[in-house]
DNA sequence: CGAAGCATTGAAGTGCGTCAACAATCGTGG
DNA sequence: CCACGATTGTTGACGCACTTCAATGCTTCG
C-alpha cells in the first residue's frame, strides 16, 4: 500500500532499492480511521508523521465562532504532516474526510532516513515546499477569484493531483466531501457553494453526484479557473 | 548585516562558530535594490537564494485581469526564496516593497552547508515549514475573517515578527506599503482597505501615517483579529 | 512648480451571506 | 426489509459587506 507514496516520490527522483527499503521499513504500522475524525489536534506534541495511503484528509483551521477553513486537501500518497517532523506541533488540525488508511512513520525513523539518505531528505524537503505552493494558490483563490472560479480551480487541481497518482478516471474521480466541507475549502457558505455547483452544472462543465465528480468540459473549466498546473511542480526536478 | 539572519536562526538552535562562519561565507555578494522592482520572476531558473537584510519583500501571484495577491511579506532576516533551493523555479514573483538590501547565496553553497551541517539543513527546513504556516494563516484570514479582522490580524502578525528581529519599537514599526499594496495583501479593493484603516483608527486601535504604524491598543487589536501567535513558531524547537 | 501617484470621500451596484423552510438521501435498528 | 430520525442538498426572500465608478484633495519628487 505504501507503493502509492513511493510512486509519488519517483516522480521526483529515482529510488535506489536501498532507499525504497528504508522507507518501507519506516512504516511501523498502518491504521484505519473512519471519516470525520480528528487525526491530529493543533498543538499536540508529535512523535510520528502520517502517510496517507487511502482516503482523504484535510488540514483544518478554525476560528472562535466555529467557522473553519480547510487549508489543504490530501489524497493517497501524500504525507499529511511531514512539517510536523521539524515543527513538532501543528498550527492546525488534521481531519479525515472519508474512511482512511494511513501509514505511521515515527520521527526517529525519519531522522535516520534523512541523515542516511540525503537525497531522500532533499525530496521530502522539496515536497514540503510543493505543499506550500498549493497553499499559496489557495490564498490567491480566496483573495482574488470569484466563487465560481475558485470552485472550478479546486476541481481542476484535484483532477490533476489524483491523476498523477493514478486515482482518477478519464474525466472523473471519487469526491467524498459534503457540500459543507466543499464550502469550507472555498471560504463560502454552504448555500452559496450549492448555488455555485449548480452554476457549473448548468454550464455543462461538471457533474457531481453520489460522491463522484465528472468533468464534462475540461478546458472550459480550466478557462473559468484560470488554471495552470505549474504550481503543482509535477515534473521531475533537477537534483 | 547578515547578523539579523543569524539572530533569527539562533531563535531555533545554537549556532557553532563553524556553522556561523559557513553561513557568513555563503553570502558571496550583497545587493541593493530599489522599491517596486521584480527580484525574481515566476518560472525563471534559479541558481541562488536571497536573504533579506534590510527592507520589505513580498511573494506575489497575479491573475490574467491584472489583479494580484501578495501572499507573504518578508522582513529583515527572512530567506525570501529558500524554497527555490529545492524547487529551482518559483510559482510566484518576488517583488520589493521598499528599497532593499539582500544577501546572495548560491545554491552550491547551500548544498555544501546543508550536507556538511545537518543541523542547519534541519533549521532551514524547519523555517520553510514555519513560512507555510504563515501562508496557512493567511488562507484562514482570506477565507473566514472580515476585512476589519483581517487587517487587524496582519498588523498583529507584523508587529510580532518585526519585534522578534528587533525591528519594532515599543508599539510601532515602519510600514512602507502603500494602501494599494496593503489591499493586495488582504484581498480587498483599495477603497475598502482605506475605509477599513479608517475604522481601525476611529476605534482608537492604530495610527498609520508617513509609513509608520503605531498600535494604540494591542489587546483590542488582537481581540478583533482573534490573533494567536502560536502559528509563528517563535519559540525554540526541540532538535 | 507641476505632474504623477496616493489617500479620501460619496453614491450606487452586486456577489455572497443569512434565515428559514422543505426535499432527498443515508444510516441504523427493529 | 422497512421505518424513521438525522444528515445532506436545494430553494426563495432579503440583507449586507464589499465593490465599482468617479471625483477631489493631498504628497512626493523630479
Amino acid at each position: 500500500m505504501i507503493t502509492v507514496h513511493l510512486n509519488k516520490l519517483r516522480r521526483r527522483i529515482e529510488l535506489s532499492t536501498e532507499e525504497e527499503r528504508a522507507i518501507r521499513d519506516a512504516v511501523v504500522e498502518t491504521r484505519k480511521i473512519r471519516a470525520d475524525e480528528v487525526l491530529i489536534r493543533s498543538g499536540e506534541e508529535l512523535k510520528s508523521s502520517f502517510v496517507l495511503l487511502e482516503g482523504w484528509l484535510a488540514r483544518s483551521k478554525d476560528l472562535a465562532d466555529g467557522e473553519r477553513q480547510l487549508i489543504e486537501l490530501h489524497v493517497a500518497g501524500d504525507f499529511a504532516d511531514l512539517h510536523g517532523f521539524t515543527l513538532k506541533r501543528l498550527d492546525h488540525d488534521v481531519v479525515t474526510l472519508s474512511d482512511c488508511l494511513i501509514g505511521v512513520i515515527p520521527h526517529e525513523r525519519l531522522q535516520e532516513i534523512t541523515e542516511r539518505y540525503p537525497r531522500l531528505a532533499w525530496v521530502y524537503w522539496s515536497y514540503s515546499n510543493a505543499d506550500s505552493a498549493i497553499t499559496r494558490e489557495l490564498a490567491l483563490s480566496l483573495g482574488q477569484r470569484s466563487a465560481l472560479s475558485r470552485m472550478a480551480h479546486l476541481f481542476c487541481e484535484l483532477y490533476v493531483r489524483l491523476d498523477a497518482v493514478g486515482r482518477a478516471g478519464a474525466d472523473s474521480f471519487g469526491f467524498p466531501l459534503t457540500q459543507r466541507e466543499l464550502s469550507e475549502c472555498l471560504g463560502l457558505t454552504v448555500v452559496h457553494a450549492n448555488r455555485t455547483i449548480q452554476e457549473l452544472r448548468r454550464r455543462g462543465l461538471v457533474e457531481l453526484e453520489s460522491k463522484q465528480l465528472r468533468i464534462l468540459d475540461r478546458s472550459g473549466l480550466e478557462g473559468i479557473a484560470q488554471f495552470d498546473p505549474y504550481y503543482l511542480y509535477l515534473n521531475r526536478l533537477p537534483v
